[in-house]
DNA sequence: CATGAAAAAGATCCAGG
DNA sequence: CCTGGATCTTTTTCATG
């Protein structure tokens, strides 16, 4: 399951994670290694599926998005997932969605250009969906303190 | 405070942030203009703040992180958020930190290897977080079930 | 799996409109 | 603010160890 990756596997991840553009024979001199090895380990990692996508992170206060949410959603009872979820993946504004344990069965990451907005999608989209019982906001304040990729890549496997 | 972004941005926007590899000329030519007016409209981007960074995705569970949780924190009254904070980023399995308002003073979002690592992180780690009074956890199903960028980036703001 | 060298593709710079 | 072209950098491929 967890693959293994070995010290210039992780050190690769490192620095790719935290820019998408490092030039490959940067990383390359960092690591005493070839461009090639380089090249050719990405390659590997992107096959394994370790490494998803890559992307350019957008400041979302800067393009008219004011607020952002995470909410949480109770479902009625003998509820299918599946058409709830096909109903969540409908709403743009909703940028991750997870499944949960415990007080709710869904947890969701919506951003809104404003409070009017928001309450307008919790209440006319979300509300609204077949088998939806209830939710609770937690609206995050417009500073978001910090966001970053987990930088431990399998720390104690293997050497 | 939100930037005017025109068709152009967009466009530039939702393929970037969708692959940061896309090469410029790829965009230049689905836009129709020269891949140095792409160049030139991602360095503005860029300074405008708008553009934050690029990044590879990991898939943390494929890198031995099996476990993920929101987690609300409740703060003792007139305790110096800042001083938490400075905690918080110490821990390396949280990706996320956020302000809130109502039940909780901050939300993260942490990674854990498995349930017991989870356990001893809440239990060692941020409840003996001076000033941190409780915390409830919200722990995420191992499937994630999307995870995507906004893409309406500032529609209907000019043109 | 790594390497170095060669070829192909892309990014960057710049003069001009 | 765009363009085309020159130039420099990076990626990708490949034969070899």
């Amino acid at each position: 399951m967890a693959h293994t990756l070995d010290k210039l596997d992780r050190k690769i991840l490192h620095y790719i994670s935290q820019n998408a553009r490092t030039p490959f024979l940067e990383i390359a001199r960092e690591c005493n290694v070839s461009g090639a090895a380089i090249h050719q380990r990405v390659q590997k990692l992107v096959n394994q599926g370790v490494i998803r996508n890559s992307e350019f992170v957008i400041d979302q206060y800067k393009v008219g998005y004011q607020t952002c949410a995470y909410i949480g959603i109770v479902l009625k009872n003998n509820i299918e997932f599946q058409a709830v979820v096909d109903h969540i993946k409908e709403i743009p504004e909703i940028v991750e969605c997870h499944y949960t344990t415990g007080k709710y069965a869904m947890f969701i990451k919506m951003y809104a250009k404003d409070n009017r907005h928001l309450l307008r999608l919790i209440l006319d989209k979300i509300s609204t969906i077949p088998g939806v019982a209830n939710t609770e906001t937690f609206q995050l304040s417009l500073e978001e303190i910090f966001r970053r990729q987990l930088s431990t890549f399998g720390v104690d496997e293997e050497k």
